[in-house]
DNA sequence: CGATAACCGAGACGGTACGTCTAGTCTTATC
DNA sequence: GATAAGACTAGACGTACCGTCTCGGTTATCG
């Protein structure tokens, strides 16, 4: 979780790092991303309201993108796809239920800051896609899955393609207005897409 | 185009700003953006790029905020949206090409930042909104117009829903990829999405 | 006084140094000197107590070093040579009273201390040697030429070794005992001392 | 040598401290201190020169001032009286070649300095008596009282002024010049000197 | 022989100060 | 009154050490 250190091989040595002073410092700049944005978090402020010396952040966490990634992926809880039977009613349940989920937390914009920001800076995308990305796009592409197994699926649309056309207009609805996306805005647009992706 | 002075009523007084100033200012904070992202901006670079004091800087812009949009706005060139008589072809091919262009300018991710940014900051949001947003939805909104009156659209969905349509699944592919969009991509996507939006 | 500005010929450009700034922190520093010692001198001490922004300071004295050499040269008072006719009578009483006022003043030791560190440091000898060193030894040996040309010194005695035959054994002695040197035993060793001066 | 285990009585229980480490991190910080000079000592560096764990300094010194005066004392080496049969003599030729010597050694300033802090410091000024002053001064006072014996100095002066007048004028050189004191300059003062402590 | 105690290295910890950088404001002389 | 220059307060940057504390492990004495 936090930054390596350098023996990786066997025991380590010295005294051993303290897993609740991760938790403060992750918590604290959390809180402070939630509150101020990215743009304004200083490591200052993090390791003040953890209570902690600045040099053991920088000791975890040697910049601000690597803590803000870190802090981030650990503070939006994953999102578990529902299991009805119907697939593809899940599909469309998993996008509007995590796109709203995400307009709605404080940490969503930044969310959607860090990803614009990690096109510029390698560090930023690498965790970004490993911790964020992955995790999330797994999920989803599971119940794609299932739902092309029920045929309820276009046939030469692939699984990216589908993803990008039910999330895609949430996200980007969201992105525009600057505002929580509330649910009936959702739905319809979800229903719209349903005819991209049919058979 | 800068900001505002005083006097508003007839003709100010005093030594008058020149107006070379403002363009070599402008220019320069959008040299800097594409290089470095917003986040490392900095007024006293883009003032030492453009041979000018930091105050002259201020003068104009107040706040960084204030000099990003109005640098990025200023460096975006609009789109003039194409007219082949095909009101839906023109929609298609104005989205397309829109989001490609900006995937590969070095700015796009710039924008893109601003605006995840600027759900945070009302300062940031309301030049973003009136300067930027307004001119690319009026042109959009108007080709919609004119495809709806074609009768190329389900009546049922109103013009936002049909931009959200469109754009949401360009722009979410390469905000998620991270890598400029290529055309082939955009273009099966768009084949889809015309079947949700389609009467 | 403070630092060298860059343009040394005529009118200074932009926004002239406040006076009063230089004053309040040679004054802070001066204090700080005199309350902890050279080596628990802190920049950032100096300039809160002084009101100012620790850059502030480095704009004027770039480094420790420069910043005490000159508060403490700026801090310890000259000692003018008295002139009673008698020039070795007066050359005795200057000696005497001088090292009795620096072994009482809190800065006295600091002198003595910035004096044995400067052999290690070119740049704190220099403007010690220049600014504290050279104005004393030239009323020193101002004296000594005036009782030389009474008869009252041994003709094959350089100035250089009168003074450190009259001086030595009273430094000497404060630096041994460590406590402010009494007159009494001052003029038991200048009593000695002139024994070795005298034709 | 070293800083005090808690029990005193009878033998010490658990593992005794090894002798080598000792050695081993005056001989570091005497180096150090040669190099760098007092200010820029760190316990940081003589551990890691020593090749030992910082507790393991700070379980025998503790602190900068206790380690700088131990190493400063191991590593000056006394002098021994030089015995003719002419105490004068003898006197001084130890007054020269002490002040040479430790104005040769690259340690010789730094005990000056340390010298002059311990004014402020009473840790510092302890130590430094018991250790380094009391053991020359109790030499000197030696042949100053052989040569007193031998009738060859004023009785009316004190053993402590004739080593400040002795001393004095040359440390007060050395002090000044900031170069090491050459012979022939000590032979001048000292021959004047005579003049003041002689019968 | 096994328990106990102090040593040793490494290194984490909460701090302080470093010297630098930038923000945004201000003051000056010049245009 | 705009401009270029630059001083100014304020505060974050990332680094170096501070002095203390835990670790795993070692080496002695003592019961």
């Amino acid at each position: 979780m936090a930054g390596e250190r350098k023996d990786e091989s066997g025991r380590s040595r010295g005294r051993p790092r303290r897993a609740e002073v991760d938790r403060a410092v992750l918590t604290a700049a959390a809180e402070l991303l939630a509150e101020r944005g990215y743009a304004e978090l200083t490591i200052e402020a993090v390791a003040t309201r953890a209570g902690v010396g600045r040099p053991t952040v920088y000791r975890r966490w040697p910049t601000k993108d690597d803590l803000a990634v870190h802090a981030l992926v650990d503070a939006v809880q994953p999102l578990d796809a529902p299991d009805t039977g119907d697939a593809l009613d899940d599909l469309c349940e998993l996008a509007i239920s995590f796109v709203i989920q995400l307009s709605e937390s404080p940490l969503g914009r930044v969310v959607l800051g860090v990803h614009a920001e990690s096109g510029r800076r390698p560090q930023l995308a690498a965790p970004l896609r490993d911790r964020y990305l992955k995790p999330r796009d797994a999920a989803i592409t599971g119940v794609i899955e299932r739902a092309r197994q029920q045929g309820a699926l276009h046939p030469d649309l692939a699984a990216e393609t589908i993803r990008d056309l039910l999330f895609g207009p949430l996200v980007y609805h969201w992105l525009i207005t600057g505002e929580p996306l509330d649910r009936g805005t959702a739905e319809a647009l979800i229903a719209a897409a349903r005819r991209a992706i049919s058979p």
